[in-house]
DNA sequence: GCGCACTACGTACGTTGTACGTAACTAAGA
DNA sequence: TCTTAGTTACGTACAACGTACGTAGTGCGC
């Protein structure tokens, strides 16, 4: 009898290990391991149960024991790409910078594991490492003065543009790798018809748009003017209490 | 023997009516309609092959006469939510209002059908109504003299913004719907080991944060927020040729 | 009117998440 | 020390999914 309920439960609060019985196999951490090692090779839609418990060489079942729910799965995964963060100890004291630097950091590897844009809009809650990155990031506001629920929105919001811009800048090469076609083919297709369509003329801003100079698009760049912007929105409201908002 | 080829292919670009054969017995419009409400009625994962036939009865594959994958029937979907904007002929020429106004009605009709928001950072490609969408968010921007790129920049960043937003507000609603407990008792256990790790200690300034009044979070005043200083970060860098920072 | 492209749809396959039962094991209580 | 209850391990099984494939019927273009 496999004592999982049915009721809503968070990963983090069951006990790694209980006393009683024999000692298990592995740890919370090598199942990360495991499913994040599938998903950088073989794509997130790689990431079934039976293919992580056969990367840990258990029965698939055994798998349960540890990870009630396949969602758990995914939140084990976040937590551990959530680790790879190297935060220094202290801000510098700029936030504007600091968040800067930190939200770079932030695409720099969602660019190594390129699943976990798509995982960070689908998948819900707090988790250690995450909570870790939100208390570090508050950090980087404590020269500002204003109400906490302000910095955390400002927070959230450079969080979602991260996530945001990443996940369209990754999604097609992902979602690409559980196809029969490759990315190159799929965009030249849809190309196709976008340009058939712009052609028609019912869309002469949108054809405008298109043939504009259009050398190759520097995504960190689109990336850093977004950020950019976010970053002076809410400069402009406190301006008066930091740095002005034109350096 | 069905034709459908292995190969990548916009469903936009195949004709709906082929001359030869006996006439469709659905439209395309009839089969997005279809997949529409019983996204509505029962979240977008009963959304399957099988229950859209079932909605339009007739025979799961028949389906694939009409939509060669289920991706393509997501578009269908997106599309179609895509019409139910009802796009001023011109908009009024303060493209900030104009933009606000927009971004307003796409979170309410993403709140009328709470998969979209999900269903829009899945799916990658332009369709009829939606490049309506952005023909016409760009017209929103013709008083302004600046590149179409860094216009579509805006766009994109306003679009980003609001499905960000409102995935956030609604997914577990909506994810919920599929899971044998409610989104209540699923917030409840969350918060409680919120709550536990937050008295920890460990993160004193997420703590503060939870602390400070906590009334009611009102989702719309947050994105009306984070909708402005997106628009203001933009109207920082051009403020010479439009109107000043603070009105 | 002939033929072929199209529609319709039942069957079937491989894959998924996971419920359930059983056997082995070990720490806690007698 | 011996019991015993809770845990681990895992094979089997099921329902549901996307969809390949084959066959039968239909009606437009030649």
């Amino acid at each position: 009898m496999a004592g999982r309920p049915a009721e809503p439960e968070v990963i983090w609060a069951r006990p790694e290990r209980s006393g009683r019985g024999p000692k298990p196999a592995f740890s919370r951490a090598d199942i990360a391991a495991a499913a994040c090692r599938i998903a950088d090779a073989d794509g997130l839609d790689a990431v079934t149960m039976r293919h992580v418990a056969a990367e840990l060489g258990c029965g698939t079942m055994s798998l349960y024991n540890y990870v009630p729910r396949k969602e758990d799965l995914y939140e084990l995964m976040v937590d551990r790409v959530s680790g790879e963060y190297d935060l220094p100890e202290k801000p510098s004291g700029d936030w504007r910078a600091d968040l800067t630097t930190l939200a770079h950091r932030a695409r720099a590897i969602m660019h190594v594991h390129p699943w976990m844009a798509r995982l960070m809009s689908a998948v819900y809650g707090f988790s250690p490492n995450t909570m870790r990155y939100i208390e570090y990031s508050l950090s980087c506001l404590d020269s500002i003065d204003a109400p906490y629920g302000e910095k955390m929105e400002l927070v959230a919001m450079v969080n979602g543009v991260v996530t945001t811009y990443v996940a369209n800048e990754l999604q097609t090469a992902e979602r690409t790798k559980s196809l029969p076609w490759s990315a190159d083919q799929e965009h030249a297709v849809r190309m196709a018809y976008l340009g058939r369509e712009i052609a028609s003329g019912r869309y002469p801003r949108l054809a405008a748009a298109f043939a504009e100079d259009s050398g190759p698009i520097d995504m960190e760049a689109v990336f850093d003017r977004a950020l950019a912007r976010v970053l002076d929105g809410f400069d402009v409201r406190r301006a008066e209490t930091s740095r002005p908002v034109t350096p």
